[in-house]
DNA sequence: CTTTCTGCAAAAGGTTTGCAGTTAG
DNA sequence: CTAACTGCAAACCTTTTGCAGAAAG
């Protein structure tokens, strides 16, 4: 199953519609090596189908609700989800000179189990993102 | 040692100079129970000797980079660092609701030391925040 | 056919830049 | 005294909002 195929699928079951735009920025974000903003997105789609950047940003938002993409806080974009099935810790490494970013699961997930108890709070969301440097760029 | 002592010590080793908008701007981080943005800094900073956003921006910037405050993503402001002298993977769990954060830190921080070289990144920096409800607000 | 979605225009908000004058060391 | 810092004005970029028309289911 692709990004995409699962992506729609995900997207009908919370009752979204499927559209032009929906569809032409899953297929920039199925095809990014790195985290895009809104306007970046916009440069990616065809010239002769144009998309509003407003768009774009409400289709994002849509997306990143229901768990299809990520934000990633590093490099002010979003990529896609990678394993969207998977439950647990969704962290990030991303190149701080290219901006090459992947994804990686922790099941066990320290931060997630014994910290937030300890410190009284109930976890609801998690953000993880080590910067460095990737094999291409070191 | 008080969180501005330290701080001005590391400032004047940096070669830093030691000014009114940046002593102001500590006082106020100092006393923050809550991440700050340049703005809200402005406004905690007393009528008589108003500062400039943009100086604010320009003090936090150089803050940021000699480590006595860190940057809150999830909040989009800055805290202090509460542990300025602990090496380690600095972390934090940020209450969505009222905003308030606590710093924490990991000597053994799986995501930067296992991970990063499974992934051939040399790790540089990493973000780490948890959000959720904090015990006054859940 | 109805609700959701999109485009446009405009506003709002946050951040950056250049330059001249000020100040810490 | 000199390099570093600040204030001001303006530019710039990103994000949000309201509303009328279009389109998916």
């Amino acid at each position: 199953m692709t990004f995409i195929d699962e992506s729609i699928q995900i997207l009908k079951r919370e009752s979204y519609k499927i559209t032009g735009p929906r569809r032409a920025v899953l297929e920039v974000l199925a095809e990014a090596e790195i985290p895009l903003s809104a306007y970046d997105i916009e440069e990616h789609i065809p010239e002769n189908i144009p998309i509003n950047v407003v768009t774009i940003y409400r289709v994002l938002e849509v997306f990143e609700k229901v768990g299809i993409i990520h934000k990633i806080h590093t490099k002010e974009g979003y990529v896609r989800c990678d394993f969207e099935k998977q439950k647990g810790c969704h962290s990030f490494a991303v190149c701080s000179e290219c901006g090459r970013s992947k994804e990686f699961v922790q099941k066990e997930c320290k931060l997630e189990t014994q910290l937030p108890q300890k410190l009284v709070y109930k976890s609801l969301s998690h953000i993880s993102e080590i910067s460095g440097l990737c094999k291409q760029c070191a």
